[in-house]
DNA sequence: CATGAATGAGTATTCATTCAT
DNA sequence: CATGAATGAATACTCATTCAT
């Protein structure tokens, strides 16, 4: 048996803390589950979840910290720079829709912390950085006259709130979208704010 | 004296609770939130809320229900069922930012509370008629051919949650969006929608 | 209408307090009754208790005060102290049986109360005075040689001890013994004591 | 070290809760006795309570069924069912005066909480099943024309009532009664209900 | 005098965190 | 390393008491 073999067998004990933490947080919110709880569903003792992470704070920041980063890799990873921009918008799109069909709950997770007093500031700077990068796409975008004038952040307001929108509603319904409908979606949103 | 300047001279205690709740339940959530702080922030006693409210979720109820209300009669009384689509969803669209804009905390409270382990039967209820109400416009204006084809539900997130999107960035910066951006935005969501 | 006929047709709010405290006291213990059950049992205002007493436990002091006096007048007044210890006997057991019956909260209450933290120096002194006296009483009718020997203390205690029983029992089932069986009891401790 | 000497070495957290509460709840009541109060006096947290019993009521529930099945065992277990009654009294009055004497706060809270609203429904069981124990000793001595006839329940609380006071005497001064006062009263009380 | 709304100290209970095993 | 029993500070809620009307 391999390390790697190894490690994906007996998946460590970090990893269920982390994914029942998720769970749990998007389930009843930060406040609303209990330490021994997570302990629980994560199979391990209460005791344990502080080996790996210094206060239920520093639990929450990492996960946030892990997810944002997934989602920027994903997101961002070979970024389309040259392609025309109605490329760039399906890319984005599509790439965001798998992230978030894959893992519905770590995407709300990251909406319902996002400004969350309990965030730590590097990962307020984080949050700010990868602001940053989507309003240099939408501002470039704006500069070749490909997407409509108006504040930057307002169309990322109505794009990134129409995806959140779509993703809660999955959620509620306990339904993943048909990929006729993201595209669709994706559809809607260009028409939405091309110029 | 006028019995109602007298109403308003004695500034209701009840209310000043339900507006520091309300408050308080945006900036922390509720689990996040002590009944002390609430009454704090209200100017009362801890024991005076129990005089007005059976408990701390009997309170988040009350304000649900309330906002909630509100909401229902600002964006649906009088409904233009006439109209045409174009100018139904401007008007609904104008009162709905109307509203936000008067009271932007509402708002996001209301979307927060959403779908709250602690919300009654009554405000689970309340949330549903209001979602067939919208579904039915939605519907009614497809059938006309004036709306996108498509899961009503679908374009319901789409314009929902871009326009929560677009709330939420108003309160985040703490700052309310101009009129002429609120008629862009409204302009950009009906070039989303419209068939 | 004379005055002594207005106190009784109007009682006043002082009697009603007390007799609703009487009945909660017994019902919930002295702890397990708040103020304003008193209040609303009363039919009077929670602040209108403090008119008429200092606190709860100056409230609970009045009645057992009370109560105790009135049980004192009723066995001990016009004590046949020349009497045959025989007929001493039966008419305090009477007295007794005659009060109990008319006033079983009132009895239970004592009985509940006569060694609790919150009862005031002078109703201590009074719960003295009046061991006192039935102790005097036992003495005697040991050294006439018609009670049994041993020490007075084991004896009231028996003979008061069954009282209480008997009362006790009553109150559980809620219903009164009938004439014969007070005197049957009667019958059973005078056999008990008797030289 | 034996595994018994080592179950005596490591103090039971759990006997201390209820040691501490038996006698809290006895100088002081139920609702007079706070749960901090306990746990101080036992020694522990206050959280530690909680993970040895539901609440409050689930602690005295705990106690009453405890030293109830005790006290049924004590006075109860190889009843010498056909020895003469005169006999059967004696043994029951010792065993009582014995189990009485080595715990006379575990009598007494059973006396005070005999009838507290807060007893659940296997107490109350458990207190019926008693009960109908001792009614048919006093029925059949009563049937073998040893004891004197009346209501069964008349004679049982004027023997149980008599017993009470005894006990509370002693703690009221707090001085356990000599050997030679039990047999005294043991010979009173068989006096007051033979035939 | 009488009231009952208002108060805040006090209650039962929970939960993040520690630490002996 | 891992545990979970133990802790005590913090929470929701109650209630004796006050005081403006």
């Amino acid at each position: 048996m391999s390390p790697n073999e190894a490690k994906r067998a007996v998946p460590d004990k970090r990893e269920a803390i982390l994914d029942a933490a998720l769970e749990l947080f998007v389930e009843r919110g930060f406040y609303g589950t209990a330490v021994p709880e997570i302990a629980d569903r994560a199979g391990v003792g209460a005791g344990t979840i502080y080996r790996y992470f210094d206060s239920k704070e520093a639990l929450v920041n990492s996960i946030y910290r892990a997810q944002k980063m997934r989602f920027g890799q994903v997101a961002l990873a070979d970024f389309p720079a040259t392609a025309p921009t109605r490329e760039q918008f399906r890319t984005m799109w599509m790439r965001m829709a798998k992230f978030a069909t894959a893992n519905p709950q770590a995407f709300v997770f990251m909406e319902l912390h996002h400004h969350a007093r309990y965030l730590d500031a590097e990962n307020v700077a984080l949050e700010q950085r990868m602001l940053e990068l989507f309003t240099n796409v939408v501002v470039s975008a704006q500069t070749r006259g490909d997407l409509k004038q108006g504040p930057p952040r307002l169309l990322m307001s109505i794009v990134m709130g129409a995806f959140v929108g779509v993703i809660r509603s999955c959620v509620e319904i306990a339904q993943p979208l048909e990929k006729a409908d993201w595209k669709l979606a994706e559809q809607i949103l260009w028409e939405a704010v091309r110029a």
